[in-house]
DNA sequence: AGCACGCCGACT
DNA sequence: GTCGGCGTGCTC
């Protein structure tokens, strides 16, 4: 009998898995696919990854090397999230290694034995701790560890040292200061089991309005089969309410929920939000974790130990030990789709995984995405609306402000800042909304005409003032300012356009005794600042709030009843189709900051194409108007979802190499493009960045049947080519972005 | 991607 | 004389 082959995926970018002998003295019956495998590699020696077990090669079965040991006895991944990276890997036409390694912790992905998970401590207070608290005089001068206390004494179950972070700063100095002194403790969690059923101490659910109940309803009828749901919830409608009654039903059959979020939308509110409803340790998985932290959470997943595990993108790969859910939040967000390596989307893996589990999906969103709606439209999804915000109340009316003609004082428009007067005036909050952070997006000189060029890209180096320096956003190159022009040696400086640092200090002259709140990813920069910012704009000390898209998500400002988009033009007549979907979503988004029931707002927009139809659409009638006219649109010029696309990238220093290597892929397309259009090759919208140049070529099909068969031998001779080293390719199937 | 091999220029 | 530049080939 011959001994069977092992196909191991291998951590390195070539498109293709390499077969091994099993190691000495293994008995190839016990091996399971998704056990890691220490295995030579050339001149190394690397963890792969059992993919199956094979009963031949196509190789001279002699060049076969053995592979030196096994490094897990159970699968590393489940069965649901191997099938799930199998589909993903045919789907995107990724090298197998690299699409394996995403779902892979980095200690586990270098061989670290998996242990089972630690689960976190958790504080309480004491019964000293309750004396102090009880104390007029004891806590007078340390109002931060007061602060603590008198969480912890609303937390009789303890909390973890993670939950504590969003309460004060230096959360972990001042447990520390008052572990010292006695008054607080660290206890052992509690076991699994009596973690689910205490849950005496979890914060009572709301009340529900009718559209939550139906909606509620709707997925819990069907939680043991697969289904699409698309949560379409005005911001304020309670869609963390649906999710959080949905979970708490999927945990009370014992099955585990997964929760997708935009990396800005994990914030620490909504994370103490499950934290107080939910029982037991949640498992975190985002970019900001350590790996042994991601390796902790990827375990408490894994094991069952927690319930409930909420992650952002990279998350829909998690292991559960029994999936009963999944939910997307935020589904439209870009940030769902990796934009290098391995370009996989993970709202639509969850619709795949989902399916492939035969559980239901709930896809959620105040402002759907183009394709969700139109798949809700087909009945492929099925549509749960949340019309109405929670405690009545109606969305702010939008109106647009034409600024043609109009002066603009520091881009501020008259109307807008007599509005602005008003609203402050009556002691309540405004937020202006500028998506260009900076001072001002170019320096020019007004003597020769210079402009602050980026050497490395087909970009404007922003000016920010106050650190005096001019910085590409685009490849982060980052320089002193000259006082001189440095073509002409002119003082004649002069910033051009706006930035939110610019809009600072102009309403600081303009509103100078009113305190102002500038988030953006500068001004936030430093640990805490953003805390600090939002304590300060909660408890009206600031009550001028500017900020980036930063300030879109996440947070919600109740006494705000004025919201000023700056700048709405951007999106309207960009290269990019899908650039009037993402500013309506980002209209809307920013416009849900404001305002709560007994204090409605007012969302103004500043524009040049005040009669743009889509922004007029979105305005006056709203969103579901707006999509169906934009997808109206969609159809007419046969784009996405009415086409698919797929896009072939590549970069070199030199673009005569990156448009010949496209070039070269034509040349193997055409024959075999049955059903397909081919568009390019063409420079990229930025063409040069970060001193490299780039180039696409575009595929597009009525049918996605089509693309992916011309697809599944289109890449195998691009492998195959002998290839020009000095390009970097990839494929990005469904592409959201042409840069 | 790594990593080694290999064949040409300016240094201890 | 060699140290090291990066072109080229290979990884079961």
């Amino acid at each position: 009998m011959t001994s069977p082959i092992l196909r191991i995926a291998v951590p390195s970018p070539l498109y293709q898995t390499f077969d091994y002998l099993p190691p000495p003295g293994c008995d190839p019956v016990t091996l399971q696919p998704g056990v890691r495998v220490r295995v030579p590699f050339g001149r190394r020696v690397i963890v792969g990854f059992l993919l199956e077990l094979g009963a031949d090669t196509t190789l001279d079965p002699a060049l076969l090397r053995p592979a030196e040991a096994v490094l897990d006895v159970e699968p590393a991944l489940p069965a649901d999230v191997l099938a799930l990276l199998n589909w993903a890997q045919r789907y995107y036409h990724h090298p197998p290694g690299e699409v394996f390694a995403t779902a892979l912790p980095v200690l586990l992905r270098q061989g670290e034995a998996a242990a089972p998970p630690r689960i976190p401590p958790l504080w309480r207070i004491t019964p000293a701790g309750c004396a102090a608290l009880a104390d007029r005089s004891a806590l007078r001068r340390a109002p931060a560890q007061r602060l603590l206390l008198e969480h912890l004494a609303q937390c009789p179950e303890g909390a973890e040292t993670e939950a504590l972070r969003p309460v004060v700063h230096a959360s972990t100095a001042i447990l520390r200061a008052l572990h010292d002194k006695g008054w607080v403790a660290l206890v052992a969690p509690p076991l699994h089991s009596e973690a689910v059923t205490a849950s005496a101490s979890l914060a009572q659910p709301l009340t529900l309005n009718a559209a939550q109940t139906t909606a509620i309803a709707a997925v819990a009828a069907e939680l043991d089969r697969f289904g699409v749901f698309l949560l379409e919830g005005i911001t304020g409608s309670g869609k963390t309410e649906v999710y959080l009654r949905l979970i708490e039903a999927v945990l009370a059959q014992g099955r585990q929920a997964l929760v997708l979020t935009p990396e800005i939308g994990l914030t620490p509110q909504l994370l103490a939000r499950f934290r107080e409803r939910l029982p037991g340790p949640l498992a975190v998985l985002h970019s900001g974790l350590s790996d042994r932290e991601r390796l902790n959470a990827w375990l408490l997943a894994r094991s069952g130990t927690a319930r409930a595990i909420i992650g952002t993108r990279s998350a829909i790969f998690a292991p559960l030990q029994s999936p009963g859910l999944l939910i997307v939040d935020e589904e439209h967000d870009a940030s769902f789709k990796q934009q290098d390596g391995f370009r996989y989307h993970a709202r639509d893996l969850a619709v795949v995984r989902a399916h492939q589990l035969g559980i239901p999906v709930v896809l959620g969103s105040a402002t759907p995405a183009l394709e969700s709606i139109n798949n809700a439209q087909s009945g492929r999804y099925r549509l749960l609306s949340l019309p109405e915000r929670v405690g009545g109340g109606s969305p702010p009316p939008i109106e647009i402000l034409d600024v043609r003609r109009q002066p603009l004082t520091e881009g501020l428009s008259l109307p807008l800042l007599a509005r602005m007067r008003l609203h402050l005036a009556r002691g309540e909050q405004v937020l202006l909304f500028l998506n260009r952070r900076g001072f001002a997006p170019v320096l020019f000189c007004h003597e020769c005409g210079w402009l602050s060029q980026c050497q490395h890209c087909d970009a404007r180096m922003t000016l920010h003032l106050r650190r005096q320096r001019l910085i590409c956003h685009h490849c982060g190159d980052d320089r002193a300012v000259d006082p001189a022009c440095p073509l002409c040696g002119s003082v004649d400086l002069r910033p051009i356009g706006q930035g939110t640092e610019r809009l600072e200090t102009a309403l600081r002259r303009e509103f100078p005794t009113v305190g102002i709140a500038r988030m953006d990813r500068d001004s936030t920069r430093r640990r805490g600042s953003l805390e600090t910012l939002l304590t300060e704009i909660h408890n009206g000390d600031r009550r001028l709030l500017i900020g980036t898209q930063m300030l879109a998500k996440g947070h919600h400002f109740p006494d705000v009843t004025l919201v000023g988009i700056i700048d709405a033009d951007q999106g309207l007549y960009g290269v990019d189709f899908r650039a009037s979907e993402r500013l309506a979503q980002l209209i809307l988004q920013v416009a849900g900051r404001a305002g709560r029931a007994d204090k409605p707002g007012t969302v103004l927009i500043q524009t040049h194409h005040p009669d743009h139809p889509l922004l007029h659409t979105l305005t006056s009638q709203g969103y579901p108007a707006f999509a169906a006219a934009a997808l109206a649109e969609r159809r007419e010029a046969l784009l996405p979802p009415f086409a698919y696309q797929a896009l072939l990238r590549a970069e070199a220093v030199d673009s005569e190499r990156a448009i010949a290597f496209l070039k070269a892929a034509r040349a193997l397309a055409e024959p075999i493009a049955d059903g397909l259009e081919l568009l390019g090759p063409a420079p990229a919208p930025m063409e040069r960045r970060a001193g490299r140049y780039r180039a696409h070529l575009l595929l597009q099909a009525a049918r996605r049947q089509d693309l992916h068969r011309f697809l599944d031998r289109w890449i195998d001779q691009l492998w195959a080519q002998r290839p020009d080293r000095a390009v970097r390719w990839a494929l990005d199937i469904d592409p959201i972005a042409l840069y």
